[in-house]
DNA sequence: TAGCCCGGCGTTTTT
DNA sequence: CGCCGGGCTA
């Protein structure tokens, strides 16, 4: 064990590993084996004889935690029980079910989610008469999620308006004074109520907290930088007794302030815990050297940071190359074609594409569909946003909590009962007369003031949500409850109706869920349907990184920090776009848009390109740019002498562009840079020659031994190596040339 | 009640 | 440019 601990590790990696008396802070740089210091550093206390039970990690996300749990299953070459690794929230929501008795708190509150929180807001907007054009829903949402993160309940938020003599904050204290106590109805608790309450129980049960004190002996905290004050708080109450607390960050990669996340916590960690040790982790794994000096030069430009210098032994030559463009498309193109030129060498999914807003996504999807390249646009919707798996699940918590009003709005109309808008509100005036859940009002349908065809609807579909209230009873499985619910409801009917391509995703998507449902059934311990949905509740990532699907990945900077490829391409790289114009008025935020900067820059492996575009059209307008000072930044010189005001950009319409590179180093020798023949094959109608040999997404490789129709009704018949012939229409039949 | 039209608005989103 | 939500009309 010993050896195994020590023979794979760096000298500042065993530094950090052994150190495990009293506080330490491992600032661990973008790619220097972070994760494994952390589980080797568990390993290492299990073969001291520390109890698994004494030992916590935390993380911040789901796909952190189980990896971390799988090495350290990988390195001590067994499973145990007691060893608690999990996300902060994970960790919240299980404290708070054991201990809801002591705190008078239902053990099976609900866990709200930003929609969920919105919906709710909203209602307490109308109930307080608030002019809906002033306070938006989700400034408000964001407003209090933030006082969450910093500890402050709606009293205090009440009293600081107060004194600030604010009437705007005002108003938003009182909405979350009857947010909070509208949760607490229904008993709900949303994502920054589980940090918070739970700080606020074990501030308000010493004897608890020394429990808790006495167990975790021994701390870690991942992602340090993105702790807000209440996970901080949380960490420092926990640690106050043994002090064994190992915090593992990287202040350059601090990248959420806008969501809570406190940077001050990784560069004040010295001044909380004066004896600290700290360690530094500046071997990097990843990159090439360019690529790692050049990030360097960036974020060098940061004043806030603790200086920190990455390097290798890695001796590639992998280059960082700027790319001009002329206009989005352009610049879409011109990656598109990088990519094609070199995918006869390189699998897909070693090539990313990061943008710094959602809405850049568009045009990277339009000129890949076109050009035949398979892509996989990650977080833009994630699965259980989807309508029609909201739908669903709203079922599913309404008959888990039949007083949660948020989902039974949800659901109460869809599919269509009949049940329109004036219905609903005097049913909803109804029920905060009498101070009743809107379930419990459809029983007194009769005292409501109701048509009697409304009245009807409601009966029915109160007999309808029954029947299943007695499945629950019977402990009938969630997996059977929701395919009765999509069936019984109606809801499939009306897609099936629709038919058209959305509903018949929809109806997938669908059928994924419920065989998700059934997968969470055969995993868990926690079979019931509560079970499921709080772990749905703090799970996202279900349609994340497909690794096995050979696609190149699109999306935003944020989603790409602890990822890597071998080919980054980071576009949009424009003054106000990245930097993006709200930031740049304020040194903070333009400090993080460099560090958003520093974490794309750092994900590459071999080649890094930076993309920026002379003129963009963001929204239906048109603007000029100049390249990001990242990009002057990283050392590239731009001439703009050279560059007229007004250029003649006709020649957008060349078959072949050649990706102007504006300054050039030595570039890895296996990769293309110059322009070939793929480019015309977007442009021009028909890039499907008889003869041409082509890549099918299931069927591999094949010629295309016959083509009839034109541009979207081209038709190919295509002969694959495993005997196949197939029909195929080009448009949609995603074949790629090789 | 439901469907249509118009106006406003538009960073990033681990749980 | 597109999406969403509110208000108006059939």
């Amino acid at each position: 064990m010993k050896e195994i601990l020590t023979k794979n590790l760096n000298p500042s990696q065993i530094e950090a590993v052994h150190c495990t008396e009293g506080p330490l802070i491992i600032f661990a740089g973008a790619g220097t084996g972070k994760t494994k210091v952390i589980t080797y550093r568990i390993a290492h206390l299990l073969s001291l004889g520390i109890a698994p039970w004494s030992i916590l990690a935390v993380t911040f996300t789901n796909k952190a935690a189980s990896e971390m749990k799988k090495r350290v299953t990988n390195l001590i070459s067994q499973t145990h029980r007691n060893l608690w690794i999990s996300t902060f929230h994970s960790f919240c929501a299980y404290f708070l079910r054991i201990e809801a008795s002591k705190i008078s708190l239902d053990p099976n509150f609900l866990i709200y989610d930003f929609m969920d929180q919105k919906n709710t807001i909203k209602d307490c907007i109308k109930e307080l008469n608030i002019d809906e054009k002033k306070f938006k829903v989700s400034t408000i949402v964001n407003k209090i999620s933030r006082a969450k993160d910093d500890l402050k309940f709606p009293s205090d938020v009440v009293s600081e308006a107060e004194q600030l003599d604010n009437p705007f904050e005002f108003t938003i204290s009182k909405i979350y004074e009857l947010y909070q106590k509208k949760l607490k109805k229904t008993g709900a608790l949303d994502f920054g109520d589980l940090i918070m309450q739970t700080v606020a129980t074990l501030q308000q049960l010493p004897a608890m907290l020394e429990r808790y004190q006495e167990k975790f002996k021994y701390i870690m905290i991942d992602e340090y930088q993105d702790t807000n004050r209440a996970q901080y708080i949380l960490i420092k109450l926990l640690a106050r007794k043994h002090h064994n607390v190992c915090v593992v960050g990287d202040d350059d990669q601090s990248v959420y302030s806008w969501r809570g996340a406190d940077i001050n916590n990784i560069l004040n960690f010295k001044k909380d815990y004066p004896n600290a040790k700290s360690v530094k982790l500046e071997q990097n794994y990843r990159s090439t050297p360019k690529i790692l000096s050049t990030a360097y030069q960036v974020v060098k430009h940061n004043n806030t940071r603790i200086d920190k210098q990455l390097w290798t032994e890695n001796l590639d030559n992998g280059s960082v190359i700027v790319i001009k463009a002329v206009n989005e498309n352009d610049e879409a193109t011109k990656i598109a074609n990088l990519i094609s030129l070199n995918a006869y060498k390189h699998k897909l999914s070693n090539f990313a594409v990061f943008y710094r807003t959602n809405s850049q996504s568009r045009t990277f999807e339009d000129t890949f569909r076109r050009a035949g390249i398979p892509y996989a646009l990650i977080g833009a919707l994630r699965f259980y946003e989807r309508t029609e798996i909201k739908d669903i699940i709203a079922y599913l918590k309404l008959i888990n909590n039949p007083n949660d009003n948020v989902s039974f709005k949800r659901i109460i109309n869809i599919p269509r009962r009949g049940i329109g808008k004036t219905s609903i509100e005097s049913l909803e005036k109804f029920a905060l007369l009498k101070n009743i859940s809107l379930w419990e009002a459809i029983h007194l349908t009769s005292q409501a003031d109701l048509t009697k065809g409304a009245q009807k609807a409601l009966n029915s579909f109160m007999q309808f949500i029954e029947t299943f209230l007695e499945l629950k009873k019977k402990d009938i499985s969630a997996k059977i409850i929701s395919e009765k619910i999509v069936t019984h409801s109606g809801y499939l009917k009306e897609l099936e109706a629709e038919n058209t391509p959305e509903s018949k995703t929809k109806i997938e998507n669908i059928q994924e869920l419920i065989s998700a449902i059934n997968d969470f059934q055969n995993r868990s311990q926690n079979k019931s349907l509560a079970g499921y949905l709080t772990q749905i509740a703090l799970t996202s990532d279900t349609d994340s990184l497909d690794e096995s699907k050979d696609k190149v990945t699109l999306m935003t900077l944020h989603l790409a920090k602890g990822l890597e490829f071998e080919y980054v391409f980071i576009c949009g790289l424009e003054e106000g776009l990245f930097p993006i114009w709200e930031s740049v008025s304020n040194n903070e935020e333009l400090e993080e848009e460099r560090r958003l900067m520093y974490v794309g820059m750092t994900r590459a492996k071999k080649n890094l390109y930076l993309c920026w575009s002379t003129e963009r059209t963001i929204y239906g307008k048109t603007r000029w740019n100049i390249p990001s000072r990242f990009i002057t930044e990283a050392g590239f010189k731009y001439d703009f002498t050279g560059s007229k005001q007004n250029p003649n950009f006709k020649n957008t319409n060349k078959k072949h562009f050649r990706a102007e590179v504006i300054c050039e180093d030595t570039y890895n020798n296996d990769f293309e840079i110059k322009t070939g023949p793929f480019l015309s094959t977007i442009k021009t109608a028909n890039p499907y020659k008889v003869g041409a040999t082509v890549l099918h997404p299931t069927f591999g490789r094949g010629k295309i031994i016959e083509q009839s129709g034109t541009r979207e009704n081209l038709k190919l018949i295509v002969l694959f190596e495993n005997g196949q012939q197939k029909k195929l229409i080009a448009k949609i039949a995603n074949l790629r040339f090789i």
